[in-house]
DNA sequence: TATCCGAATGAGACTCAATCTCAAAAAGGG
DNA sequence: CCCTTTTTGAGATTGAGTCTCATTCGGATA
């Protein structure tokens, strides 16, 4: 949809020796468009309401290009379905789930990410990811 | 297998208001004499193994009333397979799991629980439960 | 210890996210 | 425009986990 991420799909596409089509780009479109934590048939279904006629195991291909060149993010809630969220230009984040309501919560801290690291090296290894989750429910007032 | 385990486990099935039975001695029996880390398949197979009759379905219900009873932990690799492991006077801890060797190292850090804690009371919620799985390599000598 | 009834079991059907297949369509360099 | 290679899509397949329901079993009661 702008100009300026096309050009980074079609860059990280050249780079991994693949071809620039409208449905790469259609599921690319529909991540980036939405800051929302989303489900694979949600993005399938939505690309299709636009028009753009796409498969799902094309949805599923595409974004597993976007997620190993780190232009998405994919979450595991827990629930059996993956989500999928842009993470351009995105500073790193962990969520929180609430409980009662499903809410999705982003949260960073720094001294929480720099323990992480801490503790991988005491043990001998080096941190190359990590899944974090808190599972929440609201505090009673 | 040992006296002390089977009280506990029938004192949770009644409290519950289920039945004794010995395929649900025979899950518990095969979670709780491994250390490990293992599937619902692999339970399953073991059980069969050692000459007890079980069905999938029984290993998957009987896991189910061993985790909400906090006598199993379950805990999501991201491989899609559940793994199980007792956590009978277990103190509570967190996995690191190497990337290269698929070994999962278990860990605990105080300063880490308190955190977590902390960033949920930040945000007006109450922390229930979390994952954290920290996907490392070793550290080149 | 025999009876009885609700609970538990097991074989296999089913679900559902995700992956695979392969013929047909499209990309894009020459 | 051609030609080779990649991509796509419809639908089949996979696999963990759940559900169904006829049969079996536990255990309270007498």
């Amino acid at each position: 949809m702008n100009d300026s991420t096309i050009k980074i799909l079609k860059e990280i596409l050249r780079k991994e020796g693949l071809r620039y089509t409208k449905q790469r780009q259609a599921v690319w479109d529909e991540i980036q468009n939405s800051q929302e934590h989303r489900d694979a048939e949600d993005i399938y279904m939505s690309i299709r309401n636009n028009g753009v006629n796409v498969s799902r195991a094309t949805v599923y291909r595409t974004i597993d290009v976007l997620v190993k060149n780190r232009m998405v993010r994919k979450m595991d809630v827990g629930d059996g379905r993956n989500r999928y969220e842009p993470r351009l230009d995105d500073a790193h984040h962990d969520h929180m789930i609430c409980v009662e309501t499903g809410k999705i919560i982003e949260f960073y801290n720094e001294e929480l990410e720099d323990l992480q690291e801490k503790i991988a090296e005491e043990n001998g290894y080096m941190l190359v990811r990590h899944i974090h989750q808190l599972f929440v429910k609201p505090l009673k007032k």
